[in-house]
RNA sequence: GGCCCGUUCAUCUAGUGGUUUAGGAUGCAGGAUUCUCAGUCCUGUCACAGGGGUUCGAAUCCCCUACGGGCUGCCA
């Protein structure tokens, strides 16, 4: 059995799509689970759209999430890897010429001289549905003579399409069978020389040992022309798995211009990336074991095969992609929840350098149950950072806008300064005292306590939020919304 | 136009001729827990694109239609 061979061959004009990212990670997942080699080819022939700064932008998606390459291309300190490169298309012209030159030396493809004009005609009459025989393809089996007599003329290089059936046998969609009559013969070299992706395609995937070409399913009838190169050339068939594509949420392509189109953007709204990858994964992968969604990268790969996939295409949910996300968070180890979060807070201008870690720590444990995404971090604790600039009007008018409000802040205020140790249960406690004292419910003290201490009506648990403020905090914010009510009660007399 | 691929709850899917009153998850709705939100737990809601066959029996096999997508380039 020959060691797998896989490849993601993006063209670097952007950024990492999510479409190209979910191929990586079928390959990646194969190549892992395999014990293979996975390898990144830049498809970077097409100048005009290549620049640098798109390769390291792509790039950049991909470390991200985690999927590693053995072999490919320089990526900024880190060289090139592998003993099959080049690794980048534009580098490898020499080779896809030299093997066309071996086609056309054993008469598997010719040159043709067919003007703009004549092929336009041909076009035209295949469109019009009546298709246009072998033998109007005039220069497929000229005399040496003839072709000699062009000169220089400018040519193409075609492949000269054989007769017969070609069988494309897919992991994905099965036997697809294609009428090579329905094939034209197709450009392989360019009039200036350059190869046609077909052929670099082929002739790269031949030369590098690919052993599965897992790829979207748009290139499902091209597979039926690279069958036929792949033959012609003498290369090892490798296995072909056309996977569907993934739609965004109205079930049109992702286009570029859209939020999400970039993994980074996921990146950047709070998402993880093991979570992204998992979610990518069941977009046309069901696990062998049945009623489990929930994956970190380690058990993908464990779990991954190429016999559960799915053939149809699939959209980008994001509801339940937020929901897999949660899980994903509520699974990370407390630290390291913490140290991603850091970040996200200091970017929102809080100054989490004065606290300290273990505060942090607390901090996170309090809020890991309630985020969705990372950046939900933000408003779930922002008031540890600033001060209550305002107070939400509608909790006002429930909590405060009421006769007795402000007794009633004098009574939790009197219970708290009498407090010592500063902590959850001693909170808690003098809650319940309170409550039991007015014969209320506990939430009748602790709503209005969370409005004037966070200035919100929702947030973590109020024990825990007002230990990690501080005592010293809590009594200057139950003063300040002392002061706020006197003022609402003066507005309104 | 031709050829190819796809179509199960709103969404992701399980299901490969009988074990299916079509299962799970998300969503949504309701309930429980609780100091709020969230979370967690429970309950409910919701689907085989349509039409013909084949068969004792079809979501599963065949054909047609519709819809969606791809290819039909000297783009990749």
């Amino acid at each position: 059995m020959s060691e797998v061979r896989v490849r993601i061959a993006p063209s670097p004009s952007g950024f990492l799509h999510i479409g190209t990212a979910k191929m990586a990670l079928f390959n990646w997942l194969y190549a892992r689970k395999s014990v293979g080699t996975f390898i990144l080819r830049l498809e970077d022939t097409d100048a005009e759209r290549t620049d640098e700064a798109f390769v390291e932008a792509m790039c950049l998606g991909f470390r991200w999430l985690g999927i590693d390459w053995d072999e490919g291309p320089a990526f900024g300190d880190e060289p090139e890897k592998g003993d099959r490169g080049p690794y980048r298309q534009s580098h490898r012209r020499d080779l896809h010429v030299r093997e066309a030159h071996r086609l056309l030396d054993e008469g598997k493809a010719y040159k043709c001289f067919l003007t703009k004009e004549e092929l336009d005609a041909l076009r035209e009459r295949s469109m019009a549905g009546e298709r246009a025989p072998r033998s109007a393809w005039t220069w497929r089996d000229a005399t040496p003579d003839r072709v000699a007599a062009m000169g220089d003329q400018p040519y193409v290089v075609r492949f000269k399409v054989p007769d017969g059936e070609t069988v494309i046998r897919d992991l994905v969609q099965g036997e697809v069978r294609i009428n090579n009559d329905e094939i034209d013969d197709f450009v392989i070299l360019k009039p200036n020389g350059d190869p046609v992706f077909h052929l670099a395609v082929v002739v790269d995937d031949g030369l590098m040992g690919i052993t599965h070409v897992i790829r979207g399913d748009d290139h499902l009838t091209n597979a039926g022309k690279h069958v036929m190169l792949f033959e012609a050339l003498c290369y090892d068939l490798p296995q072909f798995a056309h996977l569907p594509m993934v739609l965004d949420e109205h079930g049109k392509k992702y286009s570029k211009r859209m939020r999400g189109a970039n993994v980074l953007d996921w990146r950047d709204d709070g998402y993880l990336p093991e979570a992204l990858i998992n979610y990518v994964a069941l977009l046309g992968w069901t696990p062998e074991e049945e009623n489990r969604e929930l994956f970190t990268r380690d058990e993908l790969v464990e779990a991954f095969s190429l016999e559960r996939l799915g053939k149809s295409a699939a959209k980008f949910d994001l509801k339940k992609f937020q929901w897999l996300n949660g899980q994903h968070i509520r699974r990370l180890p407390l630290d390291v929840l913490r140290d991603r979060l850091i970040p996200i807070l200091q970017e929102a201008g809080f100054d989490t350098g004065a606290k300290s870690t273990e505060w942090l720590t607390q901090m996170t444990a309090i809020c890991q149950e309630k985020l969705a995404t990372l950046n939900d971090i933000v408003r779930q604790t922002d008031f540890f950072f600033v001060e209550p600039h305002e107070y939400e009007e509608k909790a006002v008018k429930k909590q405060w806008k009421k006769d007795g409000a402000l007794e009633k802040m004098q009574l939790i205020e009197e219970a708290l300064t009498g407090i010592e140790a500063w902590s959850h249960d001693p909170l808690k406690t003098a809650y319940e005292r309170l409550a039991e004292q007015a014969g209320v419910g506990l939430g009748q003290f602790i709503h209005p306590t969370r409005l004037a201490l966070t200035g919100k009506s929702v947030g973590p648990g109020l024990f825990e939020l007002a230990e990690l403020l501080g005592k010293d905090a809590c009594l200057a914010r139950i003063q300040r919304a002392k002061d706020f009510i006197r003022t609402l009660g003066e507005a309104q007399a």
